[in-house]
DNA sequence: AAATCAATACCGCTCTGCCGGGATTTTAAG
DNA sequence: CTTAAAATCCCGGCAGAGCGGTATTGATTT
């Protein structure tokens, strides 16, 4: 029977090298390349001919969610897994958008990655259950800050306002700078608060740190 | 000709097949263990009597540091190597201090993980091209922000005012709820200033956030 | 055309924080 | 015991920020 091909892709030689001995001697996957680089790997798909890449999310260059749209467009049958570490799970709605079929984490072992394998062969998603926990935590935390942000509707010129505040601007300094009236910084100000339920300046650089505004 | 032997040591298990594959078949070195944490190589150093550990840095429990100082208490012959990626390189104190003999990174090949067994048995140091230079900017970094640490003097008090400012406490609420005047958060505030070179608010959180004292 | 939104500006006032100084008491170090 | 440092507290004054409101104008949407 025929083994299926795989291609291994993560920035770290010793994580390609660790997930090629897991397949080692297996009966049904077998390595097909292994590569440092998601551009690299790209450049092989026609001649080596995967039907699975296992991949890293963070890597320079090209990375696993960019990489993972490229090769599905060409290659829509090929089923793509992603390797992550807990921090990563943050991405997830980008991952699975771009067509990942399923996530394991690094420290899987060769039972868990093979299952993987079998149950992405068949079709059906597959989520290791600390990589499917990590992400559904993120997944609700990302939500969440961006229901805070839409409920409070900043305009273009209150977020504008809040980053010279974050650049240690006084209201005075704002006004100047932005040619207006320091009466304007003020009511504009008096709106961020507002709107964010902030009521101090420590409490609004937070809030704009973790809507990432600034 | 009798095989170094080797211990290796990461909680990723993927980097230590990776690792271990990079020492298969050598002349000189052989894997003697491979453990996913810094405690369980611990158990079997007297059994397996190691000459060397290569460890990561970054690891849940006693991590690399720990585990170095650990090591070389009772085992100062044991040379040891760190594992890092660029982001450790901020510990290379903490490292050297414990008695760490060199450090590459986790892109490293055969031929430099060699170089470096080499160079580490033979009495000397080793850093690779990359981890050196990430890592004196790193020192350089942490050496500026505890000058101006030092140069700031914070007192205990002081510290402690700045967190409840962190907290968005104000001068009424931490004189509250540290059962002092007013008056005196006021002047801790004005020295706190003063010392941390800043001139406000936001300034003073930044200070307090790139100085870990929030 | 009307309604809505964003941006602008203002009012009079209060509150909070800051400033530049001074002082005493308690604790820790020499 | 003496000295130094830390912690505490106060003064009078001032500047900046915030508060709760109102209003106008231009652009956009319905």
């Amino acid at each position: 029977m025929k083994k299926k091909r795989i291609f291994l892709v993560d920035d770290h030689r010793m994580i390609l090298d660790g997930l090629q001995s897991l397949l080692e001697n297996d009966d049904h996957f077998e390595t097909a390349g292994t590569y440092t680089s998601a551009a690299e790997a790209i450049k092989y798909i026609d001649s080596l001919k995967p039907d699975f890449i296992i991949t890293d999310i963070s890597m320079p260059g090209m990375n696993g969610i960019e990489f993972t749209a490229e090769v599905k467009k060409k290659y829509p049958h090929i089923k793509i897994i992603a390797l992550t570490m807990s921090g990563d799970a943050g991405m997830i709605e980008e991952m699975t958008a771009a067509g990942i079929s399923g996530y394991v984490l690094k420290n899987t072992g060769r039972k868990e990655l093979k299952e993987s394998l079998e149950k992405v062969s068949s079709g059906e998603m597959f989520y290791s259950t600390e990589a499917a926990a990590a992400m559904l935590m993120a997944l609700r935390q990302q939500k969440k800050l961006r229901e805070e942000e839409e409920k409070a509707h900043l305009t273009p010129r209150e977020k504008e306002i809040i980053k010279l505040i974050a650049q240690e601007y006084s209201n005075a300094m704002i006004a100047e700078s932005l040619f207006i009236s320091e009466r304007t910084v003020e009511t504009h100000r008096k709106n961020i608060f507002r709107k964010t339920n902030t009521k101090n300046i420590v409490g609004l650089i937070k809030y704009a740190m973790e809507h990432k505004l600034i």
